[in-house]
RNA sequence: GCGGACGUGGCGGAACCGGUAGACGCGGGGGACUUAAAAUCCCUUGGGCAUUGCCCGUGUGGGUUCGAGUCCCACCGUCCGCACCA
């Protein structure tokens, strides 16, 4: 009927629409639409030099709900950009004598155009990168609107120092104490830092939690656990005989009678004093910090402490006296950096008291004992009555906490307290390759910020990396400057800002980028917040707590008017393939090879080179160092870009891993042609009704609508399959004609070049600009249903009835049923369940 | 240790609020077309008895119910996150 040809051709059509879809700016979000807004974002990529799969995974996703909104009338924001500053640029500037500028616009070059080959609708117009100074001038003046509101300051603060590298390394770069990079035996350095004050906002934060419906429980779990509230008291235990004393957190004040010891940190001030002058202190104190880090280490170690020989006295019982020891469990970064010992009632108290022959006394009573006494070496932390505890026996376990609380701030001894384990964010980087903090040093005036008119503090392009170390610090002139204030001259902060700001607020980038300032207020209160956010898990903490942070920042010092910057989040899940691997005699060490390098053989694979075989391993993430990877431009120029878009929404549920698999893409590939040969079987003049695909279509339409809002692409995929081989075996009608022109209309956001393609000999206009099909309420409901005839719960026979057929009816029915009489076996019926339009039982 | 998620055919996975388990895809088996192959199309595919019906079956063991993959209790296993957090 037309002049489609026998195949589908992806070479030639996908390059042929991204052309079109570019000149017709189809993507541009308009910021003065009255149509309703959605804002449809995906975790910007760091520019490493390629995509990778996992990308294609996650904008594949993005691509399908924007195209989606597209066609239900939504005025669609989605951008894309660059999150372009950070180590592995300055890591190929040392290894490669590149620049790290020049290297990361060659790598945001590639990367675009090979996102471009994937066909995704993104408004290319309001790109950014990072390491811009348009963009990181308008992030140092938003860093001195904090650093004007208070919430931004310097301290001192120890950090891992590579004294070769002349750098400072983030904790996961320090493997075994030493340096990834020189192998150098990592110092601890004080040096003056930025900070960001995000603990002003722990409450807040965490309270917010709560108002984030559309994200993971998951997610919202960690972030909780990472705030890590606590209530409790603070008190002080007042050595003997000494208005001085040791202050303490504790979260259970009820257990205060069964105190028998105070542990301090090993850094604690007062250890610190005493082992001055105590070598065998001093000795203690350096052990405990030999100790590692790693789960299985702390699991494993033991308690210890050293006796200090002070005392000090109970706060509810000035006549008690107790032991103050540095235990090697006491954290000095937590709390106050000393506890008070309770052994019934905490377990590592418990093992230091054993091992130390101090008191254990019960004063929580699990229901079965209250004897003083407390035989166990496992510690009850159950709730109960106090017992042994003088005018608290009888309490329960809170009201205990509440009346010691009372008692000691009406004596003035300590107050209720809550803590957090969120700390201040400290922001500063040793490092070229990022936002120079916006600050001055002068030896007049101190501290001085830029003054916005001279922003922005742009990175000098002329840098050596030959020599180790911050290259601002060596560069001859950057770094000195006249002070704003006094004019005497002074110096630049060398400082560049954790790359964790950048991709704190690019968001609101996207939403309004004005010359001038930062952003809009009225275009963010557009835009924002995020209808919907995807990525991966593994910023589940920082990224997602650092741009709710800065958000609510922003919103505090009143540039904004939203607070929280996501409404919905999704997590996807992994891209992963099986390994292929075999040892290598010599080391005994795994050698991997790709899977283009290997040829399956049903259940077995040999080597390509050699056809000799190999071993086949689990399926795990995608990974160079296991070479079990797929390159996107491979699969993009061997399938066409639909078929890796469908692969990448079909089978598995998207928050859960997908397995690569060559049958799978093929598979995606057939059905490419498969729908492409449908498509050229449309028939505008055909006549003739068929209501039974009629009724499917508008079903199908509707079902995969909500799968596609839920995200449930791989339920959306399984219709689609469904609607389409019911149209296949249609004989020609209008209602099949309608049938092949709806399917074209849902597989339009997966399979946009297809879609375009067909759409071009059907439709009018582009596909990228159509509606969602619109379905018919009434062929939603079927008007036959399919009713199950149970008998006690088993299933025997099935009768197709009308719809909404009486109970009494489907009753008589259910009893005509021959396979239903032959189950009963005249055994008298006792009772019916009857679920209308679904299903008899009958209970004999 | 604490917290979270999960466990369904050979594989990826469907199954609304407790109501016909296994949708859809991959893989397998059989067939058609073809000189042949590719491509395409059709049939079939949880297991076991059997002769057209029956039994078993959603990690294991209990329970609630007319009815449980779904709810409750206990356990086993896998994955993820956090952690001497007072």
């Amino acid at each position: 009927m037309n002049a489609m040809t026998e195949r589908f051709e992806p070479s030639g059509a996908d390059g042929k629409w991204q052309r079109i879809w570019e000149e017709r700016q189809c993507f541009r979000a308009d910021d003065a639409s009255d149509k309703p807004r959605s804002f449809v974002l995906e975790m910007f990529p760091y520019p490493s030099g390629r995509i990778h799969i996992g990308h294609v995974r996650n904008y594949t996703m993005g691509d399908v709900l924007a195209r989606y909104k597209r066609m239900q009338g939504h005025e669609v924001l989605h951008p894309m950009g660059w999150d372009a500053f950070g180590m592995p640029a300055e890591n190929a500037a040392m290894e490669k004598g590149v620049h790290p500028g020049g290297w990361t616009r060659d790598n945001i070059a590639n990367m675009k155009a090979q996102l471009k080959r994937l066909g995704f609708a993104l408004d290319w117009s309001r790109e950014l990168a990072t390491c811009e100074p348009e963009y990181y001038g308008h992030e140092q003046a938003l860093f001195l609107d904090l650093y004007a509101a208070g919430l931004v300051y310097r301290k001192e603060s120890a950090v891992n120092w590579d004294p070769v590298d002349m750098t400072v390394l983030a904790n996961e770069q320090v493997i075994d104490g030493r340096g990834w990079r020189s192998g150098a035996l990592v110092e601890k350095r004080k040096l003056s830092q930025w900070f960001l004050k995000i603990t002003d906002f722990a409450e807040e934060l965490l309270e917010g939690l709560s108002t984030l419906e559309g994200w993971p429980e998951k997610v919202r779990v960690m972030q909780e656990n990472w705030i890590g509230k606590s209530q409790g008291l603070r008190c002080t235990f007042r050595f003997v005989d000494s208005a001085e004393g040791i202050d303490v957190f504790t979260t259970r004040p009820d257990t205060m009678f069964g105190a028998s010891f105070v542990a301090i940190a090993a850094d604690h001030p007062v250890a610190q004093a005493m082992a001055e002058t105590v070598p065998e202190l001093a000795a203690f104190i350096a052990e405990c910090k030999q100790g590692g880090t790693t789960a299985a280490e702390l699991e494993t170690a033991e308690k210890k402490g050293f006796n200090t020989g002070l005392s000090v006295e109970h706060p509810l019982k000035k006549a008690w006296h107790l032991p103050v020891y540095v235990a090697n469990f006491v954290l000095m970064d937590y709390g106050t950096g000393a506890v008070f010992g309770c052994p019934a009632h905490d377990q590592r108290d418990l093992d230091f008291a054993r091992k130390y022959e101090l008191p254990v006394t019960r004063v929580v009573s699990d229901a079965e004992h209250t004897a003083a006494d407390f035989p166990s070496d496992e510690a009850y932390t159950g709730p109960g009555r106090i017992v042994n505890s003088e005018w608290m026996d009888g309490m329960s376990v809170a009201e205990a906490k509440a009346a010691v609380i009372a008692k000691a701030q009406q004596e003035g001894w300590g107050q209720g307290e809550t803590q957090y384990r969120l700390r201040d964010w400290g922001v500063s980087r040793q490092r070229y390759w990022g936002t120079p903090i916006p600050f001055i040093h002068c030896e007049h005036c101190g501290i001085v910020p830029v003054p916005k008119a001279q922003l922005p503090v742009v990175l000098p392009e002329d840098v050596d990396f030959q020599t180790p170390g911050n290259p601002l610090l060596r560069h001859p002139t950057w770094m000195h400057v006249d002070c704003p204030t006094c004019g005497k001259p002074s110096t630049r902060e060398t400082d560049t800002l954790d790359t964790f700001v950048d991709s704190s607020w690019y968001f609101l980038r996207f939403a309004s980028q004005p010359g001038d300032k930062p952003f809009d207020r009225e275009a963010i209160a557009k835009w924002l917040p995020v209808e919907q956010y995807i990525g991966g898990i593994e910023h589940a903490i920082l990224h997602l707590l650092y741009a709710r942070f800065w958000t609510r920042a922003l919103q505090r010092i009143g540039l904004i008017d939203v607070k929280e910057p996501f409404a919905s989040l999704f997590t996807q899940g992994m891209v992963t393939h099986e390994t292929y691997s075999r040892i290598d005699p010599s080391n005994g060490q795994p050698i991997y090879f790709a899977p283009a390098e290997v040829a399956k053989r049903g259940e077995s694979a040999v080597l390509v080179a050699d056809d000799a075989p190999v071993e086949i391993g689990r399926v795990i993430k995608m990974s160079k160092s296991k070479k079990n990877v797929v390159d996107p431009d491979d699969i993009i120029a061997q399938y066409g870009a639909d078929a890796v878009r469908w692969f990448m929404l079909s089978d598995s549920p998207p928050e859960r891993d997908l397995p690569w698999s060559e049958a799978g893409i093929e598979g995606c590939a057939r059905f490419v042609q498969r729908l492409w040969r449908l498509f050229g079987q449309y028939d505008a003049a055909a006549t003739g009704e068929d209501k039974a695909l009629d009724r499917k279509r508008d079903q199908i339409v509707h079902a995969a609508a909500q799968d596609i809002e839920s995200l449930g692409f791989n339920k959306a995929v399984a219709r689609i399959y469904e609607l389409t081989s019911a149209t296949e075996k249609a004989a020609p009608s209008a209602s099949r004609s309608a049938a092949i022109k709806t399917l074209l209309l849902l597989v339009a956001p997966m399979m946009p070049h297809l879609a375009e393609e067909a759409w071009a000999e059907m439709g009018e206009g582009l596909v990228a600009d159509a509606a969602w099909p619109t379905v018919d309420p009434a062929l939603l409901v079927d008007d036959e249903v399919t009713v199950a005839i149970q008998v006690k719960g088993k299933l025997r026979d099935t009768i197709t009835v009308a719809k909404g057929l009486p109970n009494a009816e489907l009753e008589k029915l259910a009893l005509a049923s021959d396979k239903v009489q032959r189950a009963i076996d005249g055994a008298p019926v006792r009772k019916m369940i009857v679920v209308p339009d679904r299903l008899v039982n009958i209970v004999a």
